[in-house]
DNA sequence: TAAAAATACTCCATAGGTATTTTAT
DNA sequence: ATAAAATACCTATGGAGTATTTTTA
């Protein structure tokens, strides 16, 4: 888990659209893609539901976001604290 | 911040010694150097003092120490219940 | 002066891009 | 039929290694 990618998978779930979190994280479509295909390989669980309207969270997909915010936490206070 | 990453970080402060923590991560002592010399910078702080017998953290270092072992449990935990 | 860390330099893996195809309704 | 996602393919960045130098007590 990579803050990074962390805020790709956010920003998919805010938004429920891929080309759209693509260009809010100004990376390309294929990326983001490419990217999640390859965490849900890992994960070996898919993270979302694709239907032609939105991409809807799986089960393990809402434990993943709740990680990611967890995490993004962690680092916020992290960053205020060292500042 | 990553996971990966972040286990340099505990390996370096629980063995307080670079050289014996490249070997248990297996990789070289340079590129954990190079690492944690990166990520110092980033963060305008050094995260460890250096002295000849071992790595002692900074008040810095403790803070980030600290955060590091939270996004391990928040992954350990999210890991556990995707499973 | 010796053990450990930092630096110089190089190479390769992979993250990311463009272009295209496939999918879902 | 069309908007969105997936795939094929290629390139370039930076992570990691070896070898060497510098540092700290």
């Amino acid at each position: 888990m990579d803050t990074k990618y962390i805020s790709y998978i956010l920003t998919i779930a805010k938004l429920k659209n891929m080309t759209k979190a693509a260009e809010e994280l100004y990376v390309s479509q294929s990326s983001l893609s490419q990217y999640l295909s390859k965490l849900e390989q890992e994960l070996g669980t898919p993270l979302f539901y694709r239907t032609k309207w939105e991409l809807v969270p799986t089960p393990a997909g809402e434990l993943y976001i709740e990680a990611c915010h967890q995490v993004m936490n962690v680092k916020e206070q992290l960053y205020r604290q060292i500042k």
